[in-house]
DNA sequence: TCCAGAAAGCTAGCGGTGCTAGGAACGAGG
DNA sequence: CCTCGTTCCTAGCACCGCTAGCTTTCTGGA
């Protein structure tokens, strides 16, 4: 009873841990550095005990992308409810969703740009996601005028992907970002 | 001399035949099937080969992505120059720009998702893909308004590069997707 | 206390990747 | 005709994600 019980939590423990190195391997060194080998090297176990927690490395990936989710919804809450009023949260919830972008760039990739196969736009996305885009739906909300506000935030939400997506690509210059960012914000306030 | 020059003009047309089966080849099956192995099956020639033309598999996307460049270039000015009048060249340029991300995902992804160290933001850059961006410019000019006209083009392909990743990515259901552009495109026009 | 059986984790290997070293075959010029 | 350069291919390297099958370790009952 007790035996198995430490077992399973020992298991579970090791499976955070598979999570976190993964998280850390990918930041440090981008995703492409991310192989299993050097992932079972870094938690000092053997290439297959990982396919015994998941299915394979996307699923490993998408484990670390969940994480991700609820550490940018977090992040997004605290801007929005920082901001002195709600006519400035969305600025708030945009200049904190770039920064994520910026400070955690393989947490966001493996969120929003690599294929991870997870639920996204259906009821089954993980909540920390829904609470994301939630963020962006309230900040959204006393500019939408006759808008459709769910419309609104998808379409706003794009509009910030594009710009970090581009950024982080080099396709755009990093120079006037926040030129960027400020007429596109000035554009979806009423 | 003449013998010199046919085989220059051969090597220049399997140069060109290697970038066209890559192309067909990542619409087919797309990019992660694009192996050295099956493009030098493809062209009939040993894997070597391909390294006699191109630094590496990356220096064939680039490639790849330079003709797709004007390809883009190619149906942006097309549509803005078919519209009806200046006012409404924006829509059909971002409609244009949409349906090309839709109908040839490849090749967009080869331009603007995947890493394929192209100079972008630079003189350097193709200049097909100053001639996209030009027609984006051009289709925003009549709303600019106060704002700064190159600035304003980068933010407004953000956006629809936003748009067009996400639903690509099934990150947004393709569902909405032309009331999503419509949404943008009222946000941009004066 | 001892032993059978299960659970856990390892070694080794498969088929694939991008890429390259070294040699064979072919054509051109003396 | 022979030599030399070029062109191209075979074979192989180090790595990838993933898995079959064995060894070790531990557990629970006699």
């Amino acid at each position: 009873m007790t035996i198995q019980a430490r077992r399973e939590r020992e298991r579970a423990e090791r499976e955070k841990l598979i999570i976190t190195v993964a998280c850390e391997l990918a930041e440090a060194e981008g995703w492409e550095a991310v192989t299993t080998r050097r992932l079972a090297e870094r938690i000092e176990y053997s290439q297959p005990v990982l396919y015994s927690h998941f299915k394979g490395k996307g699923a490993i990936m998408a484990a670390v992308a969940v994480e991700g989710c609820a550490v940018l919804a977090e992040e997004l809450r605290e801007a929005r409810t920082a901001a002195p009023d709600a006519g400035s949260a969305l600025a708030a919830v945009g200049a904190a969703y770039t920064a994520f972008a910026e400070r955690r760039p393989a947490l966001y990739d493996v969120i929003f740009n690599l294929s991870v196969d997870l639920p996204f736009a259906t009821p089954q996305a993980p909540a920390a996601l829904h609470a994301a885009f939630g963020e962006l739906v309230e900040g959204l909300r006393p500019h939408a005028g006759e808008e459709d506000l769910p419309l609104l935030a998808e379409t706003f939400w794009a509009a910030l992907h594009g710009l970090v997506t581009l950024t982080r690509g080099k396709r755009l210059p990093r120079e006037h970002h926040d030129r960027r960012l400020e007429l596109l914000l000035r554009r979806f306030v009423a």
